[in-house]
DNA sequence: CGATTTAGTTTATTTTAGTGAAATAAATCA
DNA sequence: TGATTTATTTCACTAAAATAAACTAAATCG
């Protein structure tokens, strides 16, 4: 970010590739499963919390019921999702991601070569890791809640 | 990522985390800024490369001569970007990013948290810290690098 | 110089994803 | 049970951003 971050300390030098590197991945995920960025986000609600109803989907997307409607209609199509009545209440709708064979492979792949990165070091060195990540995972949700209070969108 | 990644592998696991929370950063950043993805890798190739004309930022996007022409308008009207006539080749325009104040205040306020963060180590966990960042990016570019390789688009 | 190529813009059209409100259907309340 | 509430879908419409192709202007080639 040359004129942008300033001097090119070497902390946010990092995360700046860093950040930009796991962005063209998420849009390169999207790109090749056919799938835009909040329907990635819809699925990543899925793999993180598992099964959710469509009001659940539209309460934590902040879609309207109509929107999400048409995402599940979409993701469903494209495989990656299964959409089933909840047998409990019968106007409910369980949604949840199916083990779609691109998706899973893309995320298996990455999951295996961050493992291999991260059994380079000895523990003491993945405790360093773990630790460092922690730190830069709560300052970005800070950086994010800030963004998003001042807006009051 | 449950049904996705599989077991919940040390590495993969911080991953994950670490994807979720820099994409909610951006997605908020766009939100502030009232500017979109595509937008926002403009922008950031802006960031990185310094000013480029105009056919250079279709070619590096993926996008059309129009839609880039577009695009040049939205982020001139938003103060991001300044688009001046190429004075060696008239029929140029030469893009370049505005130190615009929202936006770089967003990315200084991360930068200098981020700063803070690694300030917190020694000279050997730092050494650690920039080595395994480094191969982590090596990683996620790697793999986006297979994503779009295959799909041939 | 005139013809051709190149860079970017314009315009008409398409696509995508969203909204808001009415409709449907199931559950719950009195 | 009948009335009401809740969950989702459907439908008509809007907005944003993309495309393709025609157009304008500047540079270069012969």
């Amino acid at each position: 970010m040359r004129g942008v971050t300033g001097e090119g300390h070497r902390g946010a030098e990092l995360g700046r590739e860093l950040s930009t590197a796991v962005v063209m991945f998420h849009e390169a995920v999207g790109a090749r499963l056919g799938v835009s960025a909040g329907d990635q986000r819809a699925l990543a609600l899925l793999d993180r919390r598992g099964p959710m109803s469509a009001g659940e989907l539209a309460e934590a997307t902040g879609l309207t019921p109509g929107a999400i409607t048409g995402m599940i209609d979409r993701l469903e199509r494209a495989g990656l999702v299964r959409r089933e009545t909840d047998p409990a209440d019968r106007r409910r709708v369980r949604v949840s991601g199916t083990g779609d064979g691109a998706r899973s492979e893309v995320f298996q792949g990455l999951a295996a070569a961050m493992e291999a990165v991260v059994s380079r070091y000895d523990e003491a060195e993945q405790r360093v890791i773990a630790d460092y990540v922690g730190r830069v995972v709560e300052v970005l949700r800070e950086q994010t809640r800030k963004l998003t209070a001042t807006h009051t969108r």
